[in-house]
RNA sequence: GCGGGGAUAUCAAAGCGGUCAAAUGAGCCAGGCUUAGGACCUGGUGGCCUCGUGCCUUCGCAGGUUCGAAUCCUGCUCCCCGCACCA
């Protein structure tokens, strides 16, 4: 059967499903409900084997959990909020080549191109086919409840507002001042999307360290640092002699003062809402060897000449610290070198008596981290810039993470605290100010310079706040965590996060309801949306204008009264929202604990009354490709629907389960899936050998199977229960294989047909949540009727388990592997001969079970047993004590004399047909042979006959 | 650097104090079934031999605890996720 016959049954059964409406999710009062998600996808592509692993988590639990009788609602929506689709539409509109492509790898024929300018018509052009692929794999969602995101959804659009007005409401959405990327020729944020130059560059805060000019009362050199905890070992302060800097009017907190910048920075400071006049220049040379008070060390120091100072960086003014700065130490050197002094028009005693000062000391570099880096990279003037780039990242890692502060107020703490303390001491006081200036060079689409502004008006969501933290901390306690071992991450961030500006100027979706210049940003309005899952259905055409406040404090929150809607039946909806919820499992990567999974918790304890909050999260690594990282540049993003034309949906579903389980990263098996097809016509195979005949028969090895049955439906369901598919996999496909081929084998022929039906039909349950096709196809093969997606799990027949009869046929499996070895190295024996091991082992064996109870160690057990008849056996005896302590097998696992030799007559006819000859039994005394004198107990001695 | 998760045989991945040379699957090798088969079945797959109640070497590296360590402790190295305003 190929490929093409296996895609037909596949969608033959989801017809099936279809028509049947098995999915459709349906209060059913008394029965017992489960809610399933996974994030909506972000609408800008098609699916790959990464959105796989994290869809099919959720599907295999969903179907698992409608075997186990819940009423199960699994619905997926589509997300386009946000500014990527956005910006993806104007680029397609400039004609950037690159995004075009991406298009057309996305199967976009060229004509249809021109389209995608228009950011809706991705959303309608990527949802059907998403969608399209996601059904092919066969995943049962309730596909009525699919919507889309943002304003061109009304009806989520007045759902996302009254969120964010209820959140406003409880005071947790605030405004603030927040540093952002700028476009000064667009007046707009420059969002990472819509940069040409400069993605991931952010604004970083500066401390800005006020030094009052010598002679020159209200005037003020400004040096830019990131380093405030290094001020105590000023010496000097640098500047570049060719640069023009500015004389400037400023308003700080403490009145008016005159700045000495560049005039770069004057320019930067007005977006940084900083009242500045420019009132004169300045040359860099007209500076140099005048001094200034350097803030918190209290002192003069000299202004020197460097040539590392950037009018376009900071303020164009550097303060130096050589014991803690490689830049600045190198200036020194090269100032002190014999006559670079008077070159650069520099009084040499200035410059003479300037040395480093230990201010921080770290276990690698000592108290002088610049000098010494230097030293060791080979550092030899302030040009060598690669290599002081380099020095610099080094020694401010380890003088912020491992240094300790030597001097100052915070002598004695580690540079870490010591460093906001310090910097908090001086802003309090007036000697330093902040400022913010991009990590890197931003240039916006425009070809404009991007700047770093400050918005007033920025509004957050604070999850900052330490009453609703708390809240958020008792709220995980109640949730069961798949794997649990992600809890402290989730502590963790809990703690760690700190308010989120949750607004936008651009891109797509939903206005802030009392402030509608702001968009609501896409982490921010995908946090409780899961409360409309159990509703959209019933509201999609509804006036928008009706679903206003009353409507959804009635419905979600059972607040106020039932607004009377025409044609709508609004109690039907509030007791809908109130038996589905809460959530009972949320899946995603382990990538989104620190913010999605996150704010998803802060948004439902601020909500919703306790009742509702999630119950279940599950998090999952990240998908590799035959043991690769996947990524774009190596090629190996494998889109779902290649995978489901290659191999099918079932095979691809158990390939991917098959990869991993807990926070590992699981690894997609290319070879594993190829060979996975034939495997399951196998298992159709052994379906159509068991039909027809219903006789029962019996066999003695009847009662293992159905032990060894009952054990796996046990320990499957126990991984079921945790997520762990790729056990529940493992066991169910490949442990109950095994049981069923030995029960073929060792039965000889002669099955129990009736009892194999049985078991191949509780091995298609419990592979119906991986391999539902194939399991729909076995099930009527077995002549069924409905579905195998919803018959009941197979329960635990606990009065079949029996682990003597484990021990029973792990010891006539090592008896006939004994048997075929003896064989092996002789010809043409006239008959087999089982000799059991005699009565004084199977003492020694009881003696030491006795004696581990008091002892392991082997010396002392030797002891013991030398102490009683068995001593008689000397050597032997300490040979088997030997094989016992190492871990031979365990005496209580033993069976009893009268016990092994009924196990071995039971199994005589199954021996004799291994063997080809007759087989007997005999005692260990019954020959003299020393060969016979071999066999221990549970391990009969082989001797062949001649 | 910090928080979290990891490192097991050719590969993927179980194991988490003694039944561990280590489940299972893939790959590879040999054999069987077949007109043929990337199907299926059987066996093998760290090394050595006296083929066993055998010996040696192995579970990131180095030490330690223990009669006994892949499993516990300490230190180190390396890998993955995150360290945010982004989906």
């Amino acid at each position: 059967m190929g490929i093409e016959q296996t895609r037909e049954r596949e969608q033959r059964w989801q017809d099936e499903w279809n028509k049947a409406k098995l999915f459709e999710a349906v209060p059913k009062e008394g029965t017992p409900k489960f809610f399933c998600t996974f994030p909506y996808p972000y609408v800008n592509g098609l699916p790959h084997i990464g959105h796989l692993f994290t869809m099919m988590r959720v599907e295999a639990f969903a179907r698992y959990k409608r075997h186990r009788g819940f009423n199960v609602l699994f619905p997926q929506a589509w997300h386009a909020t946000g500014s990527p689709i956005t910006t993806a539409a104007m680029r397609v509109t400039e004609g950037d080549a690159k995004q075009i492509g991406i298009l057309k790898e996305n199967g976009v024929p060229d004509h249809e191109i021109p389209l995608f300018k228009d950011p809706e018509h991705w959303i309608a052009y990527f949802s059907p086919r998403y969608k399209q692929d996601v059904s092919a794999v066969g995943l049962s969602i309730d596909w009525r409840r699919e919507f889309i995101t943002t304003s061109l959804n009304p009806q989520y659009d007045a759902f996302i507002r009254w969120q964010f007005t209820t959140l406003h409401e409880k005071g947790l959405v605030q405004q603030g001042r927040h540093p952002v990327v700028w476009c000064p020729k667009e007046s707009a944020p420059v969002s990472d999307h819509a940069r040409s130059v400069g993605e991931g560059e952010t604004p970083q805060e500066f401390t800005l360290l006020k030094f009052p000019l010598d002679g020159e009362i209200g005037t003020f050199l400004i040096a830019a640092t990131l380093r405030p905890e290094t001020v105590y070992g000023q010496t000097n302060l640098w500047v570049g002699k060719d640069i023009e800097y500015v004389k400037a009017r400023v308003k700080g907190p403490h009145g008016q003062e005159t700045w000495i910048i560049s005039a770069a920075c004057a320019e930067k400071l007005l977006m940084q809402e900083r009242a500045v006049e420019v009132i004169g220049k300045v040359k860099g040379s007209e500076l140099l060897g005048k001094r200034a008070m350097a803030p918190a060390v209290d002192r003069t120091v000299p202004v020197l000449p460097s040539h590392f100072c950037s009018p376009d960086k900071g303020t164009g003014i550097v303060t130096s610290v050589p014991s803690d700065a490689p830049d600045d130490w190198m200036g020194l050197h090269d100032l002190q070198q014999p006559g670079a002094a008077e070159k650069e028009g520099i009084p040499l005693n200035i410059v003479a008596d300037i040395k480093p000062i230990a201010i921080i000391k770290s276990s690698d570099l000592g108290d002088m981290a610049a000098v010494r880096i230097c030293e060791d990279m080979g550092i030899k003037s302030q040009h060598d810039r690669a290599k002081l780039d380099e020095a610099k990242k080094v020694v401010y890692k380890k003088g912020f993470y491992e240094g300790t502060m030597l001097v100052g107020p915070y002598a004695g703490e580690p540079v870490q605290q010591a460093k906001d303390k310090m910097k908090k001491d001086m802003l309090d006081s007036g000697k330093a100010e902040t400022f913010y200036e991009l990590t890197g060079k931003v240039v916006c689409r425009c070809q404009t310079q991007s700047v770093v502004k400050i918005v007033s008006d920025q509004w957050f969501v604070t999850y900052g706040d330490a009453e609703w933290k708390r809240k958020t901390h008792h709220a995980l306690d109640g949730v069961t965590l798949y794997p649990e071992k992600s809890r402290q991450q989730f502590e963790y961030v809990i703690d760690w996060l700190n308010d989120w500006a949750c607004t936008r100027e651009y891109g797509l979706g939903t206005r802030l309801p009392w402030d509608e210049r702001w968009l609501i940003e896409s982490l921010s309005d995908s946090t409780a949306y899961m409360a409309y899952y159990t509703i959209v259905h019933s509201i999609k055409d509804i006036d928008p204008k009706l679903l206003d406040r009353r409507f959804f404090d009635y419905v979600l929150l059972g607040k106020g009264t039932a607004p009377n809607m025409p044609g709508v039946d609004v109690e039907a909806l509030r007791a809908e929202f109130m038996y589905w919820y809460p959530v009972d499992f949320r899946n995603s990567g382990k990538d989104l604990v620190q913010n999605h999974l996150t704010f998803f918790l802060f948004n439902h304890c601020a909500i919703f009354p306790e009742e509702h909050w999630p119950k279940g999260i599950g998090v999952n690594g990240w998908v590799t490709v035959n043991g690769q990282k996947m990524s774009k540049s190596l090629g190996n993003v494998i889109p779902v629907r290649k995978l489901t034309e290659e191999y099918g949906a079932d095979a691809t579903r158990m390939t991917i389960l098959n990869g991993g389980e807990g926070m590992d990263d699981p690894n997609w098996d290319s070879n594993f899936a190829g060979n996975l097809h034939g495997k399951f016509e196998t298992l159709l195979r052994s379906c159509e050998d068991v039909t027809g005949n219903t006789e029962e028969t019996s066999t003695p090895v009847d009662s293992w199977l159905r032990s060894s049955m009952a054990s796996s439906v046990q320990h499957i369901t126990d991984a079921m229960e945790q997520t762990n598919f790729r056990t529940a996999i493992q066991l169910a496909f490949f442990e109950i294989n095994h049981a069923l081929k030995w029960y073929v084998v060792r039965t000889a022929g002669k099955q129990n047909k009736k009892l194999l039906r049985e078991c191949l039909e509780a091995q298609l349950v419990m592979l119906a949540p991986f391999i539902p096709h194939v399991c729909e196809e076995g099930w009527r093969k077995l002549g069924n009727d409905g579905f195998v997606s919803v018959a009941p799990w197979p329960a635990v027949d606990t009065s079949a388990l029996d682990p003597a009869l484990d021990r029973r046929e792990a010891m006539v499996r090592q008896v006939a592997d004994d048997i075929q070895r003896q064989l092996e190295k002789s010809a043409a024996p006239a008959s087999v001969q089982l000799f059991l091991a005699a009565d004084w082992k199977r003492e020694a064996y009881a003696a030491f079970d006795e004696a581990t109870k008091t002892t392991r160690n082997p010396a002392e057990i030797m002891k013991l047993l030398s102490a009683t008849p068995l001593a008689a056996h000397g050597p032997e005896l300490q040979r088997l004590v030997t094989f016992l302590v190492k871990g031979g097998r365990q005496p209580q696992d033993v069976p009893s004399a009268v016990q092994e030799r009924e196990w071995l007559e039971s199994a005589r006819e199954y021996l004799e047909s291994i063997a080809g000859k007759k087989v007997e039994i005999l005692e260990a005394g019954a020959a003299e042979s020393p060969k016979a004198q071999n066999g221990l107990p549970g391990k009969p001695a082989v001797v062949l006959q001649k």
